[in-house]
DNA sequence: CCGCATCCCGACCGATACTG
DNA sequence: CAGTATCGGTCGGGATGCGG
């Protein structure tokens, strides 16, 4: 980590992972197959097709993500990570291992609470 | 990362360091020295009193950051890392690494695009 | 010095309907 | 199947002013 502040670019990196849907995008994505638009619509239960192509735009803007169409009726469209995009592989392993520790965290402590916290 | 999708906790990690300031906060006090509320504010010369407020609360909720007032006239407000804090310190320097790997090949691509395209 | 309360705006996201 | 267009809600966050 730079002893200048300006020279910080976490927030670079968080604008790639960021936003509501990104992560679980590419935690699929990172499994290795490709995946249809529709596909990635039934792994992600909630998500809305308009969310789901945004994000993937911007995914592939930042060649995380490459989208290859195939010119047939009907349409299909096959999203993969690049080899780019595997680089972020373990910044999301290590958030996963991060996330983990914390709920666990967060569970002994509400169980310490019950009893102390009388409120 | 789990086979399991419901089991991914990117998502915990990414709670406690997203938001337009925390990672510039943590930045900060990672640097080990205790801060005081208006020093904070210097470092980070755009941020309002609330937005330094409101964050700072939510990393101490998280026990990421601890807060110790001393009682006294003008008051005086100290805040650190803690030593579960530091556990983010590999995170955020993953999260830096990467993205000054990706602004650089931002530029690369933008030099090779001006050559190219003439729109 | 440190912080809270209020008002407000814009970005992000959801719902829905329509197209090649 | 794989999108685009539009509308509207929610909420993070900015500006400002007051209080201990």
């Amino acid at each position: 980590m730079p002893k200048n502040p300006a020279q910080c670019q976490f927030v670079v990196a968080l604008d790639s992972i960021v936003g509501k849907w990104k992560p679980m995008i590419l935690y699929h994505l990172l499994q290795g197959q490709p995946l249809r638009f529709n596909e990635l619509r039934r792994l992600l239960p909630d998500i809305t097709q308009r969310m789901l192509t945004l994000h993937l735009r911007e995914l592939e803007e930042e060649e995380i993500v490459k989208r290859v169409v195939y010119p047939q009726i009907p349409p299909k469209v096959e999203y993969s990570i690049t080899e780019y995009g595997k680089s972020l592989s373990p910044i999301l392993e290590a958030l996963h291992q991060w996330g983990l520790a914390h709920v666990q965290r967060k569970q002994l402590h509400k169980g310490n609470n019950e009893q102390t916290e009388t409120d």
